[in-house]
DNA sequence: AGAACTTACGATGTACGTAACGATT
DNA sequence: AATCGTTACGTACATCGTAAGTTCT
């Protein structure tokens, strides 16, 4: 019986990667642990069973999506996310407490609004294994839509990136940081408010473009028509409250990442008159299947977004959400 | 080296059909045009890789779904829609203009509202197979969900299945269809208008419940009170209007169904202000990819419906399932 | 010359149907 | 006894990697 070879997963991972690794199929090969010539037959064989090209080709290098390819990259997608969806419903009903969670964050976030959240649910959940991934807003985000993640956390971009579900965990605002004995240390300490223009007139040290909250910082600045000096920008709350120890200049951190007792060589000045309030969100992928623990982790994380609010916002309207 | 066998669609496809079929493999296997140990093979398999149990076995005897092979059952039923989709997609590239569409209807709308559409999609589409399939609006709903045609059309039931996406085509109202010469044709020739009270004093030849607004026709008698007698219920107009020739009882009918030339033994008496309103609609199934020449198609039953309407109403709120 | 994709080929293993078996009603 | 699902088995063919080939940079 001459059966015809029907379309496989296979052939439709190797569209999907081709496209991811910029239609180097020699990258594609090794993203797929296979080999070069098979990735090429898959997608001959999808394209064939098909009746169309999917990729359009200058002589035999590949370029790029034809028409037709990309009106089907979405539905490519789509199935590789079902069949995804498939695998983790079952091994969360074959075993709900034991499997995988990656967690993808900005620097601040796993520095100092995780720890706690990531303790209780190791306590709850002692049989899932954790994976913290680190990275800028824009990694997190290309980390989830790739499905190199569950859960992403940051406070800029997440909102903004269609096939992303984003929901706000908590609310918080900057704090500017200046070592023991600097002049402004010492002009709160005598009752004086903190000014923009005061600010202005130092050196700065802040988050990268992207960073926690930077966006606010910037804009706060510029309503003032004031363009201060930054001296230095990290990705890094850390690397911040070093350099600002060096007397390199005055830190605008995230307030979370002050503290008292740790950070006892650093005097923290109120700045929440100063700077628009930041709203840390969590996000994942649209049409991704959580596991249970999956929700018990944003849970613990933010104990408003119980697993029904999620799972409402999941289903939502695709387009932009409702505010806040 | 020992590649692990990966999830396949063929085996998807034994799932489905074995919940469509009553969970008996034996006819599984025949619709799927295989053996039968391959359709228990097939399944086997998917719950080895899932490690899950799908089904509930009594002996060996399949019953039923289990819970978690009811949480899983709808993303395998989205996976092959959207395997279809790719398919269909393919097709549409590959050749806008040749294919198969089927278009499931009841038989008023087959025999009254479809023959001009069908006429004018001909000869713009010439490429196009058109099979036309007939049955109660709930076979339609069926066969739309099952995938075995492509747009229903009917006045009943349609809006309320989950998983269709209905769109209104026209509006229509009853007919009262009598002999020439019956007693209410002299009625109204006489300027007499014709009431309930007074068409519940004859018998009734109409449609069968569930058809062609026989909801309306009912609703209205109810209202007043009135219990005619129906002598003969049909799904068919022109089974119908043949025993109203014959005197059997009354006729009421859809006004789409009254042709003055053709009819000429009988005559209609207006019957607006006697029943409510009907809405005919179209109905595609919710995450299916529509061929362009099915747009078409709609749109030139319904010129309203544009392809853009259509689109629109696709995508709109899911309602049930958490939407591709 | 080198990088990138295609073609060719051969071995491994996967998939399917037939047939025999076991269980259930 | 009949129906239905599982197990066993052999063959056919599909898949995949290696290696050679071709084209473009």
């Amino acid at each position: 019986m001459a059966e015809l070879p029907a379309m496989n997963f296979q052939q439709l991972r190797s569209v999907r990667e081709t496209v991811r690794q910029g239609y180097n199929l020699t990258q594609v090969a090794e993203a797929l642990h296979t080999s070069q010539p098979g990735v090429s037959r898959q997608i001959k064989e999808l394209e064939d069973e098909l009746g169309v090209e999917l990729f359009v080709r200058a002589g035999r290098r590949l370029l790029g999506l034809t028409p037709p390819g990309q009106a089907m990259l979405p539905i490519v997608e789509r199935l590789l996310q079902e069949a995804e969806n498939l695998k983790r419903a079952g091994a969360e009903f074959a075993d709900r407490e034991h499997g995988l969670l990656t967690v993808a964050a900005t620097h601040t976030q796993a520095r100092y609004a995780l720890p706690t959240a990531v303790r209780d649910f190791r306590l709850a959940h002692p049989g899932v294994t954790l994976h913290l991934q680190q990275g800028s807003p824009t990694q997190i985000a290309q980390q989830l839509l790739e499905g190199q993640a569950d859960i992403g956390i940051a406070t800029e971009t997440l909102a903004e990136v269609p096939g992303l579900v984003t929901l706000p965990c908590y609310r918080w605002t900057h704090v500017v940081v200046v070592p023991a004995g600097h002049a402004l240390a010492e002009e709160a300490a005598a009752g004086r408010t903190l000014t923009l223009a005061r600010l202005a007139q130092f050196p700065l040290v802040t988050y990268e473009p992207g960073y926690a909250g930077r966006r606010k910082i910037d804009a706060a600045f510029a309503r003032e028509g004031l363009a201060p000096e930054i001296a230095l920008a990290a990705m890094d709350t850390d690397v911040i409250k070093t350099y600002v120890e060096l007397g390199i200049g005055v830190g605008i951190i995230a307030s979370v990442g002050y503290d008292e007792q740790r950070d006892s060589s650093l005097v923290a000045l109120d700045a929440r008159h100063l700077f628009a309030v930041n709203t840390t969100r969590v996000a994942v992928k649209r049409n991704a299947w959580l596991r249970g623990y999956a929700y018990a982790f944003i849970h613990t994380f933010a104990p408003s977004l119980t697993r029904e609010v999620v799972e409402r916002a999941l289903c939502a309207e695709p387009g932009q959400d409702g505010g806040l």
